[in-house]
DNA sequence: TCTCAAACATGACTTAGATCATAAATTAGT
DNA sequence: ACTAATTTATGATCTAAGTCATGTTTGAGA
């Protein structure tokens, strides 16, 4: 979908400043949010406190559809990682556009359909495998995204909170993996080969 | 969708037995299947052999789009539950049925979201919660299909390969759930008050 | 280049749930 | 109604990962 497209049609822009919350778990949907520019992370909070990273978002994506589609309150948070820049396309809007843009509709089902299978796939992370086997995944997952020489923007907490594990068994898990040669760290950065 | 049109459409009917597979990880697919009677179920299996229920679909339902969708082989089972008859929708006729059917579109996009929402919690459960609170979140989910008074018709060992708990864990947690009055139990199943 | 906060590291101890073994209760098929 | 096969049940260990405590390294901003 073409950001510029939704401004022409007089769509209000809203800022969310770095670790601002956009939306939070129980609030009714009432807008799917298109990023004009910056990064959003969707994360659920156990009741112990325990953060689980279930999506990051970045320009030009979009989120909170499926709540609004299915008429449920939001499972989670989605938080501004940085400065950034949404446009709030309401229910009524977003409707028009599926019916309207066919190109759209086609779009969406592709990106839920994404989203799916990598949901499909850390289920059967969590469910089945042990520390090393889903640090290792999600390692080579987020590698997929970067270029040769480059290194994993990502701490080891946040890691940890995309796997379910603690940090301490992150830190010790990738000093194994590293151990091993399954992956190559650099000061800490584990680094794409 | 309904069925009776694809059928209409000289697409083929096909019939699997008990406990025969439609499709295994790894195969490129070539087909959504939508089950004209039946039930299947789609698992994902660990090295060690550990299975994990990722769904089930039932009679009217569809499965394997979003690997179809988004072109990459497929990461589960999918295997009949009971004697079932699905109808294999190919690639091409697929596409058809999107661009041509706004209503399929439509639903399609609501299912996925669906899904999604389901995979969603039930990811943080297995990366945040233990196993009681686990347990009792997809024992309450299952409830909701059923009447008051029906029971579950669920093993432990399907509840275990739902969660990511092993039989005797889930034998335990139930009953302690039962103990604290979360769940009612009647000869060892479960059922809706 | 110094300082402070964030991120990484490591050891010691605890625990939830896995594993293994064995038995009782249900259910299904004849 | 009777056997065989599932399914449920329970006790005794074992272990991966969590927890807690206390460093050390790295990097961002003055």
């Amino acid at each position: 979908m073409n950001i510029q497209k939704l401004i022409d049609k007089g769509l209000k822009l809203k800022s969310y400043s770095k670790d601002s919350v956009i939306y939070e778990p129980g609030m009714q949907p009432r807008y799917v949010y298109f990023i004009k520019l910056g990064e959003v992370r969707m994360v659920t909070v156990s009741d112990e406190g325990k953060e689980f990273i279930q999506g990051v978002f970045k320009t030009g994506q979009y989120f909170g559809e499926p709540a609004l589609l299915i008429d449920r309150p939001y499972l989670a948070f989605t938080i501004a990682n940085k400065d950034s820049q949404v446009i709030a396309v309401n229910k009524e809007d977003f409707f028009e556009l599926i019916k309207n843009e066919p190109d759209f509709s086609m779009e969406l089902i592709r990106t839920l359909s994404t989203r799916l299978f990598y949901k499909s796939m850390m289920l059967e992370e969590l469910a089945s495998e042990k520390a090393d086997h889903r640090l290792l995944t999600i390692i080579n997952y987020l590698l997929g995204d970067i270029a040769v020489g480059e290194n994993l923007k990502v701490t080891r907490q946040e890691l940890a909170d995309m796997t379910g594990l603690r940090v301490e068994t992150v830190i010790r898990s990738t000093k194994i993996l590293a151990e091993k040669g399954l992956i190559k760290t650099m000061k800490g950065k584990i680094v794409k080969v």
